[in-house]
DNA sequence: CGCTCCCAATCGATCGATTGACAGACATTG
DNA sequence: CAATGTCTGTCAATCGATCGATTGGGAGCG
C-alpha cells in the first residue's frame, strides 16, 4: 500500500522536525515519489497528519475499552489502561509523539473531531480514577491532577523510548504499572492480573532499523 | 524594555502555533511593531527563541542547585527539585512548553548548547535518584525509567496549568511532591521539609489576563 | 483506445531577512 | 538664536527562496 509508505515517511519527518517545518517536497523525497504524486495517494499534507492521528487515537480508544471491560476492579482497570497506553507509545513512539503534539497544526474541523476523541479517551481514565477514589480503593486528594499527571507520565514514553533500544516493551509497561499503582496509592497490580495484551504496531509507524527487511507476518 | 515585550509576544505565539508556523510579521504585529524593527531589538526569529529557552533553562538549573544544596537527604532533595520544577512550569507554562518542545527548531550551535544545559539539569535529578536508591531510601527497580517518568510528569504541568485558573501553584506543587514521593517509594515529604521557595516569573512569560495592569513591584 | 501511475513545470502566496529613507531627539557649531 | 551633524527608532518596500497545491501531459499496460 503506497499510502502507508507515505504515512510512515511523514510520521518520521513530522516527529523529527515538526509538521509546519516539513515541506511536501521533502515528504515526497522521503517516500520516494514526486510531491504531486503524493496528492494522488494521500490528498494533501493536512490529510496525512489527520489520518495518522485518527489511526492512533482510534487504537487508543479501542485499547481503553478493552482494558475496562474485562474486570470491574478499579486497580486492575487502571493497570490495563496504563499497560495499553505505554505499549502503544513504546511500539509507536513517533506516531504517538506526532499525535500528541501536532493537533494545533490542523484546521478547526479535524481539530475538533480529534480533540473529541482524545477527550473520550481521557474520560475513560477519569471514570476509573473517580470510581477507584469513591470506593476508597485509591488514596487521592485531587482526581483531576492525578489523571493529568498519570497521562503526561505515560505520554512521555513516546519522547524517549525507541524500539531498537536496550529496553523491551513489556518491562517498561511493568515499570509504569508500578508507578501508576503507587501514584494512586494501591499495591502493585501484577502482570498476570493486568493481562498481557500484545501491543499493536500501527501501519503509519516507521519501521525501526533493526526490523528492516524482516517478514512482516502476512504472506507477500 | 522592548526586548521583553517581543519575547512575551513570541512565547505566546510559539506556544500556541509552534515556532515554525509563526511568521516574523505575525510576531511584529503581536508586539506592536514592524517586522523590521523586530530585528533591531531581537536580532531575528531564531535568536528570540534561543534567548527564551536559555532564560528558562538557566532558571531551572539555578533552582536545582538551590534544591540540592541545603539538605543531604535524598527525599528532601527530590521534593525540592519537584517543587521548583512544578513551580516554574506552573508560573511560566508557555515559556516552559516552548522550551520543552522547540529545541529541534534551532540550528545545531544553539541546539547543542541548550541540550547540554538540559542534560546538566536532568543529571541533578539522576544523581539524587541514584543516591536515594543506593542508600536504600528509595525503592526503585530501574533508575533511568524512574527519572524519565518523573520528569515527564512534571513537565506536563506546562501543558495544562494556567495561572488564571482555579488551582493555586502551591497546591499543585504539594500534589506533585506527593506523587514523586510515592513514585520513588518513600513517605510524603511535608511542605515544611521541602521548603516554600517562591517560584519566579520569567521576564519572557506573557502576563496572564487576570494580572494585566497591576503594579509589577518596582517603582516607575 | 482507455486507464493508472507518475512527474516537470507552474500557480499565487508567504517566508525570513535586508535595504534605504524618514522622523525626532540631542549635541555641536557659528 | 539658528543651522548643522549625528544617533536612535521606525517602517514601507523589496530581496531571493520556498511554501502548498494544481495543471497538463507522458509512460506503460491491457
Amino acid at each position: 500500500m503506497r499510502l502507508e509508505e507515505i504515512q510512515q515517511a511523514a510520521v518520521g519527518l513530522f516527529a523529527q522536525k515538526g509538521y509546519a517545518a516539513t515541506g511536501i517536497r521533502e515528504l515526497g523525497r522521503a517516500a520516494g515519489i514526486n510531491s504531486a504524486t503524493l496528492y494522488h495517494y494521500a490528498g494533501g499534507k493536512e490529510e496525512i497528519l489527520s489520518g495518522v492521528m485518527r489511526t492512533c487515537l482510534e487504537q487508543l480508544l479501542r485499547s481503553a475499552i478493552d482494558a475496562t471491560s474485562s474486570s470491574a476492579d478499579p486497580g486492575i482497570q487502571l493497570a490495563r489502561l496504563v499497560r495499553g497506553h505505554v505499549g502503544l507509545c513504546a511500539l509507536n513512539p513517533l506516531t504517538a509523539k506526532v499525535t500528541d503534539q501536532e493537533i494545533r497544526a490542523l484546521g478547526s474541523r479535524d481539530q475538533e473531531a480529534l480533540i473529541g476523541m482524545r477527550d473520550d479517551y481521557e474520560s475513560v481514565f477519569a471514570k476509573v480514577i473517580e470510581r477507584g477514589a469513591r470506593t476508597g480503593v485509591f488514596q487521592l486528594t485531587d482526581l483531576r491532577i492525578a489523571r493529568l499527571a498519570l497521562l503526561e507520565m505515560c505520554n512521555g514514553v513516546a519522547n524517549w523510548y525507541r524500539p531498537d533500544g536496550r529496553l523491551d516493551v513489556t518491562e517498561v509497561q511493568d515499570r509504569f504499572v508500578e508507578f501508576a499503582c503507587r501514584l494512586v496509592g494501591i499495591s502493585v497490580v501484577s502482570r498476570e492480573e493486568s493481562g498481557d495484551l500484545p501491543p499493536i504496531r500501527l501501519a503509519c509507524e516507521p519501521v525501526p532499523v533493526h526490523l528492516r527487511g524482516q517478514n512482516m507476518g502476512a504472506a507477500g
